[in-house]
RNA sequence: GCGGGUGUGGCGGAACUGGCAGACGCGCCAGACUUAGGAUCUGGUGGACUUCCGUGCAGGUUCAAGUCCUGUCACCCGCACCA
């Protein structure tokens, strides 16, 4: 028979649709999956052959468990506002509303011809007014609990996309999407207060299943540290205060260090002796972006305040303060204390600088390299804590700091709050306004969704202000308030808003009433398995849990962490092994594999192509091994029969379905895959198989490449769909062998294979491995030391 | 520097708590059917070659190591002057 597999897929493909098969139920009282992947940006390029394999993964799980009885919530939709669209949207003088829908078409084509189960009925899309009115709302109750605020500060800034980046969008000092140069900028933006929740998003991970390097990665980007904050009287009258890790060493801190944007230097302009070349200093340093400024292992820099001093509070000596850029003005206090003898960066400028380094953990040679073991090292020269261990001594300095009140235990961490605003187009417009009187002023919320305004130009103005802001009609408004006049924000949300909370969204789709009802939030969070990409473990994952937490506090949802099991996807190379791109012209066309090929030996393919959470390169070669194998299953429809089995046969399909189960679980597809072709090669060995058997074959196989087993299910006179069948159930006694190829080992070397029963005792066992020719001649003459029976597994006889 | 990961045939990759290394697929070789085949089917396929050697490298534990331990090298990803 001819696999005709275009005829075959629109032939299934308008009967699922016909029947609704993939929609999930309203009744709460089934059993709940919610399976997630991350929705996509609908690009101009239309899809990528790295998108299915996600989606062909969680479509497999998502299959199995509908069969499995589950009501499945399988759903997608369109994470559709952002710069390439408006870019587009500009350069054609296009709505970016029509660029979106036309991307959104063609991608929804793209995934509906690869036969993914998707619940369409629940697709929804982040640009649609109905959809980020609730956006919107979100802001609003951060802003209400005063988690959203607007800070003048220095911002990253794409020269060449005009816009505003937060930090996690600037990869080596270059925008994320373009690669153009990020400057800093100062400007008054909207920060949302992701810090209030550092502790919670680290905290939270521990009961989660996220696999390890999401949650060290996680871990490593909130970047906890323990440490204290001590105040440091200066000659000034005023205090410094600085945060440091390491309070044990305090007694060996022989200078301090400001970072440039430090107050401390204008408070004190005039106590300053050499204020010129301070100014220089800080002149230079704020011309640097902050890429430059770390970029380099650069020798270190600095200017000494001349003519006032600090007192180090544990000996009282008077020490000199310095303005360097290698102390960080965001994080800690802006200001260290520096202890050269057990601080590498401390070491490097005081050697430089000529300043003294005196060991108080004794353990190393200070001269040579600064000390840093904390395992190790004892207390010397440090008066009272003098002899403590490291821990010891920095638990007894806190308790003295605190006595005296000049310092206390604190924990810092490295993630900064999250930059909100951007000056473009093609976002949610922040629903806020600026009242002369009553300063910002949240839109009220039934006047929500703040629809974007239609603007003749999308572009950014020349400053780098939103074009939102030309648009006088819009921006003047009544101040909520107090009715006086006042303008609105015309800045837009970042990209990550709408996917911050977009699988709330999927439990309640058509909810006019609120983001989603009660009970749909009850019944179908968390979301069960949710499958991403590593880039977005410190952006989208990270976001999305802040704000689930959030809204978890606030009531609106009762669970607080929003996925129960992260996992992540390798990568799909080039046939060359790398990253695939148009510049490097060796990007594979899905819609060219689906035409050639066909959708079920694409996700076949996809699955196959080996682990799935590692990358693996295209191989046009490899792809026909797929659809080799799908047509010989499909033949097999010519040989099925009503006549008997064989028990070998019957075995193999138990194994077979115990094994895809599991593998499907732990995500290993490629090995459910090659076991079912092991099958499949059997079956045509033995060269015969009855339609109930092909039946239960084409079940397992329908998770994988739902098209072929629907035809071959319905072609041995099946009714209904193999896709909502039930799914099989194996015999564990059937999955067993009575006998087992045990191989026979002479010193650790295998000589022969023996067959024996499964519950063969050891006497048994070695009794017939000795009777064996090759063994026999094996120990001949020799004298046996030690003999070894692994039920089931192996024989050993040691000989001398 | 810190954190995470990966090294197995010509290639992608298998190998559960240590127990026949190389499942499955690609490629390759031979044969069959063909006017033909970049289609299909059948058989073979780690390397030397009859006894060994083989899972990045060097040691160790064990009757037995890809798997455990110690050391080491290479590559990939994330963060990076975070005090």
């Amino acid at each position: 028979m001819l696999y005709d597999y275009p005829r075959i897929e629109k032939k299934w493909q308008a009967k699922w649709d016909e029947a609704h098969a993939f929609e999930a139920k309203q009744d709460f009282s089934l059993p709940k999956y919610f399976a997630l992947v991350e929705f996509p940006y609908p690009s101009g390029q239309g899809l990528h052959v790295g998108h299915p394999r996600p989606y062909t993964a969680l479509d497999i799980v998502s299959r199995k468990k509908r069969m499995q009885g589950y009501n499945v919530l399988f759903p997608m939709g369109w994470d559709a506002f952002g710069l390439p669209t408006e870019n587009y949207a500009i350069k054609n003088k296009i709505h970016p509303k029509i660029v979106t829908e036309r991307n959104v078409a063609r991608f929804k084509s793209q995934l509906k011809s690869l036969g993914l189960s998707f619940d369409w009925s629940r697709e929804i899309n982040t640009t649609d007014p109905s959809y980020y009115k609730w956006t919107q709302w979100i802001f609003l109750q951060l802003f209400k609990s005063g988690l959203a605020y607007k800070k003048e500060m220095a911002v990253n800034f794409c020269t060449s996309c005009k816009v505003v980046l937060a930090n996690e969008e600037v990869i080596s000092g270059s925008c994320e999407r373009c690669g153009a140069p990020v400057i800093r900028k100062v400007k008054s933006q909207w920060m949302l207060k992701i810090t209030e929740y550092a502790e919670k998003l680290i905290n939270g991970l521990d009961g989660l299943d996220f696999i390890e390097r999401v949650k060290a990665q996680q871990i490593n980007w909130i970047g906890r540290s323990t440490g204290a904050e001590i105040l440091f009287d200066t000659t000034t009258g005023d205090q410094l205060k600085v945060y440091t890790t390491r309070c044990d060493t305090l007694f060996g801190a022989t200078y301090m260090v400001i970072a440039p944007e430090h107050e401390f230097v204008d408070k004190h302009r005039s106590l300053i002796e050499n204020i010129d070349e301070v100014d220089a200093y800080k002149l230079e340093a704020s011309k640097k972006s902050d890429f430059e400024r770390t970029e380099l292992v650069k020798e270190k820099t600095g200017v000494e305040l001349k003519g006032v001093k600090a007192i180090n509070p544990a000996n009282g000596n008077e020490i000199p303060i310095f303005v360097s850029d290698y102390v960080l003005a965001g994080y800690g206090t802006g200001a260290i204390m520096a202890v050269p003898a057990h601080d590498e960066r401390d070491w490097e400028f005081a050697k430089k600088f000529g300043l003294p380094i005196v060991e108080v953990v004794a353990g190393g040679n200070v001269e040579e390299a600064a000390f840093t073991d904390v395992a190790t090292g004892v207390l010397v020269n440090s008066g009272f804590i003098t002899g403590l261990e490291v821990e010891d001594a920095k638990a007894k300095m806190i308790e003295f700091l605190e006595e005296k009140g000049i310092g206390c235990g604190k924990v810092n961490y490295k993630l900064r709050d999250w930059v909100f605003s951007r000056q473009r187009y093609w976002g949610e417009p922040i629903p806020v306004v600026n009242c002369p009187k009553c300063g910002w002023v949240a839109v009220p919320e039934d006047e929500l969704p703040l629809e974007l305004p239609e603007v003749e130009s999308y572009e950014p103005t020349e400053n780098g202000e939103s074009p939102l802001s030309l648009m006088t009609d819009w921006v003047k408004c009544k101040c909520p308030k107090c009715g006086g006049a006042a303008e609105r924000e015309t800045d837009t949300m970042p990209q990550w808003a709408g996917s911050s909370w977009y699988f709330l969204r999927y439990c309640d789709p058509h909810n006019d009433k609120a983001l989603a009802s009660r009970e749909a939030l009850e019944y179908w969070m968390p979301v069960d398995w949710y499958n991403g990409g590593m880039e977005h473990t410190t952006l989208h994952l990270l976001y999305s849990r802040f704000w689930n937490n959030f809204l978890h506090d606030i009531g609106t949802i009762g669970v607080a962490e929003p996925y129960a099991k992260r996992t992540s996807h390798g990568m799909i190379l080039g046939e060359n092994g790398e990253k695939m791109s148009k510049s490097r012209g060796n990007v594979v066309n899905p819609d060219d594999i689906v035409r050639d090929y066909g959708a079920d030996t694409m996700r076949l393919y996809e699955m196959f192509i080996g682990d799935f959470e590692q990358a693996a390169p295209w191989n046009p070669q490899s792809i026909k091994g797929c659809k080799r194998f799908l047509e010989r299953f499909y033949n097999l429809v010519e040989i099925a029969d009503g006549n008997g089995t064989t028990p070998e046969l019957e075995k193999h399909i138990h194994k077979l379905i115990k094994k895809v189960e599991s593998d499907i679980d732990s995500m290993k597809f490629n090995t459910a895959i090659a076991a079912m072709m092991s099958c499949i090669n059997t079956i045509y060995e033995v060269g015969k198989i009855t339609k109930d058997e092909l039946s239960t074959l084409a079940k397992v196989l329908s998770p994988f490449a739902p098209h072929v087993a629907e035809e071959v299910y319905s072609l041995l006179g099946n009714e209904g769909l193999v896709s909502l069948a039930k799914w099989p159930e194996y015999d564990e006694s059937k999955t067993k062998d009575d006998t087992v190829a045990m191989p026979v080992q002479i010193n650790g070397k295998v000589k022969s294979v023996v067959n024996l029963p499964v519950n063969a005792s050891k006497e048994d066992a070695l009794s017939c491995a000795k009777a064996d020719e090759k063994v026999a001649q094996a120990i001949e003459g020799k004298t046996i030391v030690k003999e070894i029976v692994v039920p089931g597994k192996i024989i050993n006889i040691v000989v001398k």
